[in-house]
DNA sequence: TTGATAGGCAAGTGAATGCTTGCCTATGCT
DNA sequence: AGCATAGGCAAGCATTCACTTGCCTATCAA
């Protein structure tokens, strides 16, 4: 049951219960590997959020501190790539109970 | 894509963001049909929340709103069901883009 | 009818959260 | 070197959120 190299379901669930953070999901599921600034346009642009690049990069803490985002650093580029497999823990938590039982839970 | 009668992803996700909500869920998963006063001596016993009664019936309604939870009156009690249906939608938001592309998402 | 049980409503409080603004560091171009 | 670009740190503010307390309604049993 291995969270994901200490990262809890905890920040996996607060990390999803911002829409805009979850709208950067989205665009990194269409692009992978975006820079901040790419990321801070594509807000404005598609999505008519009004965020600050610091609001931005605040997010992209808390996602990749939820181990849903990944990042590559090269030169004074930031790279910041999704990560799904956290998700497929949090997803199987509650549809259907498992003949094994309910075992230890991190709340 | 019709979320859930009127209930968009964001109640969801906001739902589970909250750890004795998702402790809930897992006790509805083990025994369906509980009354408030058994889920809260449940939390109380099995996971050492002191929680009051209030808070607890607090955390159910976000459920309810949330598609997560159903009830139903027989008499003075109110019996809660599990349904795991708006779970199914926000699982596979994610995980592998579709030949389709990105359509439009409720944030 | 009286009392006990199951639940609901509403206001108040403290902590967490999203976001901004201002300043600072590092890398790259000319 | 000098300047622009990409990003980071930290304090401050406003809102949201979880939780409590106090009181009220409804159902059932004696």
């Amino acid at each position: 049951m291995l969270a994901y190299a200490g990262v809890v379901a905890d920040d996996v669930f607060k990390a999803l219960a911002d829409p805009t953070r979850r709208t950067i999901l989205d665009e990194l599921t269409e692009k992978s590997g975006q820079t901040l600034f790419e990321i801070c346009s594509r807000l404005s642009m598609k999505h008519q959020l009004g965020i600050s690049r610091q609001g931005v990069s605040q997010h992209l803490a808390v996602l990749e501190a939820a181990g849903l985002v990944e990042t590559r650093r090269e030169g004074r580029y930031k790279f910041h790539d999704l990560n799904t497999a956290p998700l497929r823990q949090i997803a199987e938590r509650w549809v259907v109970p498992h003949a094994s039982g309910p075992q230890e839970r991190t709340p």
